[in-house]
DNA sequence: TGGTTTCGCTACGAGTCGTAGCGTAATGGC
DNA sequence: GCCATTACGCTACGACTCGTAGCGAAACCA
């Protein structure tokens, strides 16, 4: 996913594979050491050993480059097993706070979004390859939350699907914010607090709904 | 405080106030029109009908220039008073997510929130004309709750202080995550659902506190 | 009137962009 | 083994933006 395949051919030189994950790490290196703004593709060739022909063949452009690179940080993300829906919630926060405390995700991150307000495949292809993606983890802890009893099983679909959708906006929304506007370590302290809010709310919410 | 006046010198000819202005509205008119990257300041010097000098005299950079740019857009934000903290707290989000929906907030606000995880003086530069000067909502909403005993009187200011940021953050990167990356609407459906999980997460904090 | 600062204008070297053209390298089909 | 096909590295290019310098004119104060 994180590679622009492009239905290969079956004739011709096939592309190099070790060249794409040379772009991206060398797209990551560049944004620890430059940032957003002062990253060129001319460099990022540089680093990779490669052209920078080589590089346009394959991305449209610095924001798609941006995207796929960045991309590939979230899938580490995991949701523990903590016994509690709370601690679980706990546990994958802090990862994701942890991932969004690196340089090369600050900088790329919301440069990218930014860009993708003018500029709809943009926002596409960040929703299809990093928000999106890291869904099944709300999915995941809630399901597992219902087996433990945690919480009531959902009858209204659609009402499911908005309470994900509201989930992901504040837990993201607001560790970004903590993170990159703030400028204050979401860590352990932080987390619980906010978890503790969060499951609160969420369950009065579902009480009186 | 948008403006970036700099100890005004008894003698010589005086800064033009009207050029203050009319290079903020012209950024913001490119914000619209160009958004974040195709933005420059040649352009912005010709739509306000300045030299591209005279804006390098006042500002250090295109960053510094959104962000008073951006944050005029800002003090627009009142607190309602609708008779209830819930509906007050409805009443500033809309607002707030009104403006965030404006393409010139969009696209200039993330892009210097990026590059400001790379320039420290940046970030301060953002917090004191935008997030700081918008923390007041909080404070006076807080009040006037605890006037009507919605909430209880706090005691210990360093918890209070904890709180607000914590509130802060979960609006403010709700909001923008909602709008800019969900890139749905925070309209008033959204917002109601919002405020009633923020709020009974925050009851339910301060009493298991 | 003289001193001071800002203004608009022009010009400049430096750097980046994205593309084109070329010869070479690596595949699969015959 | 040879050929068609595609990817690759390299160089060069015009177009554009950047941020700064220098100039004469304009606007203020004493």
């Amino acid at each position: 996913m994180q590679s622009p395949t492009p239905a290969p051919r079956a004739t011709g030189r096939p592309r190099s594979a070790a060249a794409d994950a040379a772009i991206l790490a060398a797209t990551r290196e560049a944004l620890v050491e430059l940032g957003w703004s002062k990253l060129t593709l001319g460099d990022v060739a540089t680093r990779a050993a490669v052209a920078k022909t080589t590089i346009y063949r394959r991305w449209p452009g610095k924001n798609e480059l941006v995207v796929d690179a960045v991309a590939e940080l979230f899938d580490e993300l995991r949701l523990p097993d903590r016994g509690t829906l709370a601690a679980d919630i706990e546990g994958v926060v802090l990862q994701f706070a942890a991932i969004l405390a690196r340089p090369e995700a600050k900088s790329g991150l919301m440069a990218v979004v930014a860009e993708s307000t003018r500029d709809d495949a943009l926002r596409e292809r960040i929703r299809a390859s990093i928000v999106d993606r890291q869904k099944r983890l709300v999915l995941e802890g809630r399901a597992r939350a219902q087996t433990r009893g945690e919480l009531p099983p959902e009858s209204d679909p659609g009402e499911t699907a908005r309470t994900v959708d509201l989930i992901f906006d504040v837990v993201a929304g607001a560790v970004v914010h903590r993170t990159l506007v703030s400028a204050e370590p979401a860590d352990e302290e932080w987390v619980r607090g906010f978890t503790r809010v969060l499951l609160l709310g969420l369950a009065g919410a579902s009480q009186t709904a």
